[in-house]
DNA sequence: CAAGATACCAAACAATTGTTCGGTAGTCAA
DNA sequence: TTGACTACCGAACAATTGTTTGGTATCTTG
């Protein structure tokens, strides 16, 4: 991807910015009137050099942001940080961090906040939320968001031990609940995934 | 926000996709051509029952999705979830989980992939991704990225002892790193503000 | 100094846009 | 049964859209 000059960043800026606060492409002439441009001509080249660059797309005659230039795209992953540098000026990126890419594969995900410190050892504390992929079924082993009876979901470790079925918590002051699937009813809400937490 | 018809759910989803993928809103005439609906007007009717309903907003004759409505590019939180149910019929949503909307204030947050398990008793395991937030000073106990000379990146607490800076683990089995600011330098990356992990 | 890229202009064009008008038809509650 | 809501149609309209043509002017680079 090659650079851009002042201009056509400023122009690319707006259209990202523009992009962000009303979800649409701004027009030609709307780009002219933010940079006091009185023909749209104009405003058609700079926007043809951002397609040559690769930072625009085009099909047919609908522009849009080119995957790598797209809004809302996480935080940046980096591999090694210069200290005191912005890291807008940082080149070894591997790539951005979102919950999206990295859980998302359908409309099947899910995230609840963590309720108590049954799952600490596992590295799950309290306030965190846990990503979710909705399934009823799991396999022994896998951690899970379940509900049993009527109660607040739980994260814990699924143990399939016949017809007996445990709920395995994380953290040695707890005991694991068992659950006899013939009286009471699991309701698997789904597989945990993912954990997002805010530090402090 | 009043309810809607399922012909109107059909119509606000594929907008929402629509800008999803193009960052575009389609124009009435896309809309009618994915719903075969050969006049405009019946477009143009459907969108204004959205806009009355609360679901889009108009600004001049553009229209926009309401903020509440806005692109789900992250995974949305849900108190309690009705197992069985696909959670895009769940309607007790608490927002969106993003790792945007939870860390972003400027262009000054990154993520850094974690090694080893110095901070596992912090719920900080080997893998997981760290979102830092960029800064150069620290106060004693925050968690912090930092580099002590030309070593890998460390995620440690730091604690100000006089002119001793402590890094500090949160692992019994690993010991402080004791730094003496006149000799060696202690580079701060930034501050751990969040914690993103994959599960399994 | 010529060539190429950049940054702008005015004017004009066909196509597309959102909108409006008048109409049909089904459902559902008052 | 009457009104309100929903769901569609075709036709027409003015405004806006992206595009093109033919210009001027500056800067950089071989």
């Amino acid at each position: 991807m090659r650079s851009l000059t002042e201009r056509q960043r400023e122009i690319l800026n707006y259209i990202i910015s523009s992009i962000k606060s009303t979800d649409r492409f701004p027009s030609y002439r709307e780009i002219g009137r933010r940079f006091r441009l009185s023909s749209s001509a104009t405003v058609s080249q700079h926007l043809d050099a951002l397609v040559r660059k690769g930072f625009l797309t085009k099909i047919g005659n609908k522009l849009m942001l080119s995957r790598e230039n797209r809004p809302i795209r996480g935080v940046p992953i980096v591999g090694r940080v210069a200290a005191g540098l912005p890291i807008t000026a940082i080149e070894n990126r591997e790539g951005y961090l979102n919950v999206d890419s990295l859980f998302y594969d359908d409309a099947t995900h899910f995230a609840v906040k963590v309720n108590g410190d049954s799952m600490k050892d596992a590295g799950i504390f309290d306030g965190d939320y846990v990503i979710v992929r909705q399934q009823e079924e799991a396999r022994s082993g896998e951690m899970i968001v379940a509900y049993i009876g009527d109660e607040e979901a739980t994260v814990k470790i699924m143990r399939k031990r016949g017809r007996i079925v445990e709920l395995e918590p994380r953290n040695t002051s707890y005991k694991s609940i068992r659950i006899n699937s013939k009286r009471d009813r699991l309701r698997i809400a789904g597989k945990v995934v993912g954990l997002v937490r805010r530090v402090r």
